[in-house]
DNA sequence: AATTATTTTTAGGTAAATCTAAAAATAATT
DNA sequence: AATTATTTTTAGATTTACCTAAAAATAATT
């Protein structure tokens, strides 16, 4: 069975919202796709048919197994075409989400996994996420302490050393919370701080100390 | 100005159909599309409106200088993708048109031009087509060796690679020499031998050494 | 030149994916 | 519990690319 890029984002993006949540709500759908809930609710019919999910009336969507496969295929696609773009063809991490967008509509198996073979079976994208292996398995990211980060290693803020005000009044200050994405530009061996540069931002430098109490994942 | 898929391919088939007569008929385009020709009569209606040909009713049809760019644009990366399937991901020339079909239409121009830098600014695609640069010019096709002529192309042999007594009696036996007019009808992946047919005569089998040692001229 | 055959266009309709506006169901608040 | 607010669904239209069938224009043949 073959699906429309239409089709494929709709299930892409229930496959990202319910990673949060259980059920995804049509109104979420529609803001995510940037679409109306009316169109939401058309398509939903149409995929339950497909059997790519289950949905009854006002109670929202889930993924059946098939559309958790296709989900992890189109994610995986994207990923590895995001991989091979900053890797092979020298795009900055942050210009590629455009482009790999389209190129995950690439319907050929053989393609992906030619190209997967081709960059050497990578297990995380440039940005960090885990990317499906051909079963759809994903390595697990593993939490690392910001001071051990390597250099210009891109990663997410994933989690904090303490829930003391005091740390929180700083994270508020600097703009930094969970999910904050940003990479290690420069360490500095006198005081162990070290340049940080979040997206469209100006580097700045961090204590040991904060550092020390940030939590990242992956690389 | 952007695009559809639909309008790319109708724009390319009027460019390759073009190549051989001047303008192109609407069951022409028809024939090539896989589509009926009252759909055709309301595309063209549609593309001269964005000014990609000029088209008047019962007269056939021509691409404009834009149409031209375009359909440059779209060979241009179907090509450049042949390239990078066949050369960097190990697939054989003769399965990766389908995957290019839709690679052809990826829209980042950075990714093109990145991608063209990659593979080293090739000038012919593994059929020997030649690979338009990035202000739309193409090499000159002199020669070509035979093994890479295009199926179903004609073209004129135009020199030999080896003056060898036994290449010379190998020809003489098949009826070969400087000037004969042939074209590829069929070629076999299994051991590269290729089906080729001259004018008022049977289609016969050459092996790949002998292709090999061939160098043609397309008609 | 008149008739026949072919090609091309028009007219009217369908399916996919979208929209707005109104109705129905669910959730929140008094 | 009743009312109000929000969410979701239905109903009816629109756009794109396609279709069939009939009409109009062009080409071929007698």
């Amino acid at each position: 069975m073959s699906f429309s890029i239409t089709e494929e984002n709709y299930i892409k993006a229930i496959f990202h919202l319910q990673q949060a949540e259980g059920n995804v709500s049509t109104n979420e759908l529609a803001a995510e796709l940037h679409t109306k809930a009316a169109s939401v609710t058309d398509m939903l019919k149409k995929l339950k048919a497909k059997k790519l999910l289950s949905y009854e009336k006002y109670k929202g969507v889930r993924l059946s197994n098939e559309g958790k496969k296709l989900a992890l295929a189109i994610v995986r696609k994207h990923r590895l075409w995001e991989y091979f773009l900053v890797d092979k063809l020298q795009f900055g991490w942050d210009e590629v989400h455009e482009v790999a967008e389209e190129l995950e509509h690439i319907s050929s198996k053989k393609l992906v996994e030619k190209l997967d073979a081709f960059l050497g079976y990578p297990k995380f994208d440039p940005h960090g996420d885990p990317i499906p292996d051909s079963h759809g398995k994903m390595a697990v990211q593993v939490q690392v302490n910001l001071i051990d980060l390597p250099v210009n290693r891109l990663a997410e803020v994933s989690g904090v050393g303490s829930q003391s005000t005091e740390l929180l009044e700083l994270l508020k200050h600097k703009h930094i919370g969970i999910g904050t994405r940003l990479e290690i530009k420069r360490k500095f061996s006198f005081d162990h701080s070290i340049e940080i540069k979040i997206r469209n931002q100006n580097p700045f430098t961090i204590s040991q100390q904060l550092a020390q109490a940030l939590f990242v994942k992956p690389v």
